[in-house]
DNA sequence: ATTACTTTTAAAAAAAATTATAAAAGAATT
DNA sequence: AATTCTTTTATAATTTTTTTTAAAAGTAAT
């Protein structure tokens, strides 16, 4: 019975003998593509199967051409192992990064390797039946363009902004002229699975796959951009809530006395901490005359946007860093309420403001140590992200991964 | 093979097959436990495991007493199938509710009836050996006082304010005289297991085993009393954090112009709600003459707490509800975040304030119908706990079952 | 190099669990 | 009341999985 290493798995009228072999092979693969090669002892001990079996299971799926033989292991003191691997070119992964502005693709082999990889800037998201053609082209010339037969793609995993959910597969803020559901739509059109999740969700997944959260079982990924984005690992599950609205940092209440936010309420966090915030207070600047290495750019004619305060602020340029600083300080408020509710082991920043490393990390830090009780604040460390660009697009990798290979 | 039905579970040094028969043992005893009586037939579907082999595991255990034959009955059209349940006094759980002022101690049986139940009032908890060794001496006189042989109890559930880090048994707040943490010197004192965790925590495990919150994936607890706890299930698991710290919903910031809580932190939530701030705030007012029910309740030398604060808004003490009122836009706008960071499908109120019941629920609805984003919002339901003042013992017999039956 | 000890792998024997089959007990229909 | 159809339970047959045993392939020490 070949492995169905896919959504088959909750496939009814089957025979349960045949739901019982997919989860022997399921529970092999996966520990091979968590951990790597690896020999049949090693695997035994992993999936509490009994040597004999696991060696036919092995046998099995190498027949299938979904295992490698690896070579053999180092010995550790008697026979050496033989080493099985996963066949990277067994199936592909299509990832599909949405941004506002810009269209992240890639394929990825079962090594996660990126096999092919494009970025296209200026490729406005709007909810229009345009946009959803033209990122059906793009993705189907990818794939006449590398030649892989499309049954070899395993699913499609997409990363979008604002309000998903992901079971349903739908989006709630963009791309909504999918009426049947984005993810049923897309999927129907591409002839493969598809898999959908909110952009700070899948930023959290690779983080937790790839990332610093590797090993971590609840971490919180801050994804700073033009919004504030939040996604959440907890006891080492991706927490989504209810109906996928789980998140929503950016509108917690933080002063009572301040701005009206877009979403219609006062002083979220969103109108004090933002790339979209910070970069309007420096043009605002700029204009009034503020001296500043970003003066110098607009003089180039160099657009300033949230890339370009980045780039002022690491070359030291003070006033974007006193900017970033005042923000910082508004954002520790708001990981400290994260913080004191969830006693998370790690809080990763990621998104376009986590290039500027230290010079974020540093105030944020000082600010939660004066807003939170130590007691608390003192078990989570907070770091950049090393993902940074890439954190989105190796969470769609990580999402289908995870739900391929998902052990219920 | 004896059902060892505890934490024998991830013994080492015991054979493999040993194990898998104790794991089977623990899957019907699972479903009978949460699901009650059932035929041989809904076993088979419930757990996945043939129907030869669950009439003989189900034999075994009917052989050790642990089960037991509950008679026919009635037929979907065929043959009348034979039920099975457990057997209540197969074993016993003692569970422990610790209070600032008063003792709650119960002994369960395995219907989760309570056989024994105890209240004491003035029991103050302290650090010292003198509470240690008072609250082990009321538990050892209940323990002789019903006869039950000590080897007869699975394990003592205890529930305590305060930060607690429940994988360790370590209570940091309160009886840390226990120097190898209060689990293992409870557990050794009394020769049973002990199973600690927070307050919260434990009412919300309550509401989720026997509360409004069975069969809810993502639902928040408030223990609202003197001050204010908070339990989460999340993805249908309790979350604790990282050291058990999560929770810690009293301080997070609301006014940051607000008042110094005991914490060392400005306009903390807790300074602005709490049973504790309430009771204050309507005992000063009923020095200056404030006309209500409660300056005659003070004229009757009958104190002036938070029973009777609320006890007074049943009455329709309308300062009383005034008061309650202002708390309760306060608590609204923390629950706005809590509920837009978690998305949850329902919050549940318990604790002493819970008893005033829709003068709670309406105006903190209110609160946050006004500060909350709808789309987000409409989705969670508020409601009053209806355990109200046991479900935090009921909660200790919740998490030592889970701990008992856990799969893993 | 020889010997003793390990770990890994393969094969045979034993045990466990499932599927298939049949019998028992009752419901529904004629 | 007799017949047919269900569901439940028990038993037998078969398959699956594990345990046991042995062989293969190496390390480490004498």
């Amino acid at each position: 019975m070949r492995p169905q290493f896919l959504y088959e798995k909750n496939l009814q009228g089957v025979a349960n003998s045949v739901k019982r072999k997919q989860e022997q092979y399921r529970k092999i693969v996966r520990h091979l593509y968590y951990n790597g090669a690896a020999s049949i002892a090693e695997i035994v001990k992993a999936v509490k199967m009994s040597q004999p079996l696991v060696a036919s299971l092995v046998d099995d799926l190498m027949g299938y051409g979904m295992l490698l033989d690896n070579g053999v292991g180092e010995s550790i003191g008697g026979r050496r192992p033989n080493l099985f691997c996963i066949n990277s070119e067994y199936q592909y992964v299509i990832g599909v990064d949405i941004n506002l502005h810009t269209l992240n693709l890639a394929v990825f082999d079962l090594s996660n390797k990126q096999i092919f990889r494009e970025e296209t800037k200026y490729f406005d998201l709007e909810n229009s039946d345009e946009y959803l053609n033209s990122l059906i082209e793009k993705i189907e010339s990818m794939i006449s363009q590398l030649g892989i037969p499309r049954e070899k793609y395993l699913a499609v995993g997409i990363s979008i902004p604002g309000l998903v959910d992901a079971k349903q597969g739908l989006s709630h803020t963009h791309l909504s002229v999918a009426e049947n559901g984005l993810a049923r739509v897309l999927g129907d059109r591409l002839g493969i699975n598809v898999l959908l999740d909110n952009d700070a969700r899948t930023m959290a997944l690779g983080e937790k796959a790839f990332g610093k959260a590797i090993d971590k079982e609840n971490v919180l990924c801050l994804n700073l951009s033009n919004g504030i984005g939040l996604g959440m690992i907890l006891n080492g599950e991706l927490h989504s809530g209810k109906n996928g609205f789980a998140g929503e940092f950016g509108h917690i209440l933080i002063d009572p006395e301040g701005k009206l936010c877009y979403c219609g309420k006062i002083g979220c966090l969103e109108t004090l901490t933002s790339g979209k915030i910070l970069v309007k207070n420096i043009r605002e600047a700029v204009d009034n005359g503020q001296p500043t290495l970003l003066a110098s750019y607009k003089k180039e004619n160099r657009k300033i946007d949230l890339r370009a305060v980045v780039e002022a602020i690491l070359q030291g340029d003070q006033f974007a860093i006193d900017q970033l600083n005042q923000m910082c300080e508004y954002l520790g408020k708001g990981l400290v309420t994260l913080i004191h509710l969830l006693n998370p082991e790690m809080v990763i920043i990621g998104g376009k403001i986590a290039h500027a490393g230290k010079f974020v990390i540093d105030p944020v830090t000082m600010s939660m140590n004066k807003y939170a009780m130590s007691r608390i604040s003192s078990e989570t460390e907070l770091v950049c992200s090393d993902l940074l660009d890439d954190s989105a697009l190796m969470g769609t990798m990580a999402n289908v991964m995870r739900s391929v290979l998902s052990l219920d």
